[in-house]
RNA sequence: GGAGGGGUUCCCGAGUGGCCAAAGGGAUCAGACUGUAAAUCUGCCGGCUCUGCCUUCGAAGGUUCGAAUCCUUCCCCCUCCA
């Protein structure tokens, strides 16, 4: 058994903000099994690396012996959780929330322990409420207080609508810590004002507060905004080997160190190390990059579809060489432009044309210039762009 | 309930009767340069049977030779007053 500070250690790594962390420390020393709450909102069905911070973080909790429960939002999924957004979230059908509940909760053991997670859903507690109790919940807070929030005071201020229901959705996250006596609630540092509503609510019900757990969120590929789906700017779980690690190796280098930060299971030591040597001894950061790859690719495919990653991503673009399993097609004799919409090099035929016109076009490594190039019978494998492929026999 | 402002192509945002597939910016995509990095430069940026044609400016009607722009009704958002 790890002492309490080592835990506190561990726990606190990579960690953006711990509130309180003395109570934390008592929790910690109290020896008892604590109860780590995490909330997810089922609202899309992948879980993307952004996510993993966190779950990497429950992950440690569960080394220590505690035990996690993963909330599944699937009451407040109806109302789409405000945090961050600068719009009205869409309301989302029942069972679609269900559905994307179990795919969630699946990818999610890819990283927990299974035996030692608990999956409750909040329409459990949040459904026996009803009206009434609704209402009394929402008694608990002013206006004045829900609009200090960041987001609901920048679309307030902005004249964007915010519906009274936005304002439950703080509310119910609080109830579930209430509902499950949470000691630690883990969240992104977007979730602060949700964080604390729990401790709120819990002491105003009597029993001792959570204490909160902040993770830095992720930011996603285009190096501004944090990583989300509906940015699409993620990498996901279930992305396949190449793709993952192609995503990887297109971030920016200043990316890269926060990544390695986040993501990886090195060591402080170890990626300080490595930093070290990118920026004082010559080593080019690209190598670090493929190292970073590599470590995320095998932890969600293995170490086989890693190697094969890596060495495919190699070959295909710094020796420009073919990759591997091109998609193959048998199509009639047409013009160039419509050829390449219905082998799906491109979404339309003025999207063909363009490309086209770009020098986007290749036909067995040749350029086509020209939207009159005449396409001839037998196969060849065609390429538009840098990264798509098809092989095309004309019949 | 009253008064006023507003809904434009992926996003922001110009556009008040023809020169509008609609300025400008952002994102995406492509080309150059590279480490498929970033930055930068260039181009593209509704669709099609592509020197032309078709569909688009909250929705539906109407006026007009011609409407994103004018009129009518409806839907939605915001602000102030009550």
């Amino acid at each position: 058994m790890a002492s309490v500070e080592e835990a506190l250690r561990e726990i606190a790594r990579g960690a953006e903000e711990i509130i309180p962390i003395d109570e934390l420390r008592k929790k910690l020393s109290s020896g008892r099994q604590l109860i780590i709450k995490l909330g997810m909102d089922p609202t899309a069905p992948d879980i993307h690396l952004g996510h993993t911070v966190i779950l990497n973080k429950l992950r440690t909790f569960q080394k220590l012996g505690h035990k996690i429960v993963l909330v599944i939002g699937d009451f407040t999924a109806a109302i789409g959780d405000p945090s961050g957004k600068n719009a009205t979230r869409p309301e989302l059908p029942r069972e679609k929330i269900l559905e994307n509940a179990q795919t969630y909760a699946d990818q999610a053991f890819k990283i927990l322990d299974r035996d030692l997670t608990e999956i409750r859903y909040n329409s459990e507690w949040c459904e026996k409420l009803g009206a009434a109790g609704t209402i009394k919940l929402a008694s608990k807070l002013t206006v004045a207080r829900m609009l200090e929030r960041d987001d609901f005071s920048k679309r307030y201020t902005s004249n964007q609508p915010i519906a009274i229901h936005e304002f439950l959705y703080p509310l119910f996250q609080g109830y579930d810590s209430v509902a499950l006596k949470a000691d630690v609630e883990l969240g992104g540092t977007d979730q602060k004002f949700n964080l604390l509503m729990g401790r709120e609510l819990q002491k105003d019900a009597g029993m001792e507060p959570q204490c909160v757990l902040m993770m830095p969120l992720l930011v996603g590929l285009d190096g501004v905004v944090k990583m989300s789906k509906s940015k699409h700017n993620y990498i996901g779980v279930t992305d396949e080997p190449r793709d993952m690690f192609g995503k990887i190796m297109s971030i920016s280098d200043d990316l890269m160190w926060s990544y390695y930060d986040l993501l990886s299971f090195k060591t402080v030591d170890e990626i300080a190390k490595i930093k070290y040597e990118c920026l004082n001894q010559g080593k080019n950061p690209r190598d670090a990059k493929i190292e970073l790859g590599r470590e995320i690719v095998e932890r969600y495919h293995g170490k086989e579809a890693a190697d094969a990653a890596v060495n495919g991503f190699l070959s295909q673009f710094a020796k420009g060489a073919l990759p591997e399993d091109i998609a193959e097609i048998t199509l009639s004799a047409q013009p160039v432009a419509n050829l390449l919409k219905e082998a799906g090099l491109c979404a339309t035929t003025s999207e063909a044309l363009r490309m086209i016109k770009q020098n986007a076009v290749k036909c067995d490594g040749n350029v086509i210039t020209s939207k009159d190039y005449k396409v001839e019978a037998g196969t060849c494998v065609w390429q538009v762009g840098k990264r798509r492929f098809a092989k095309i026999t004309i019949a």
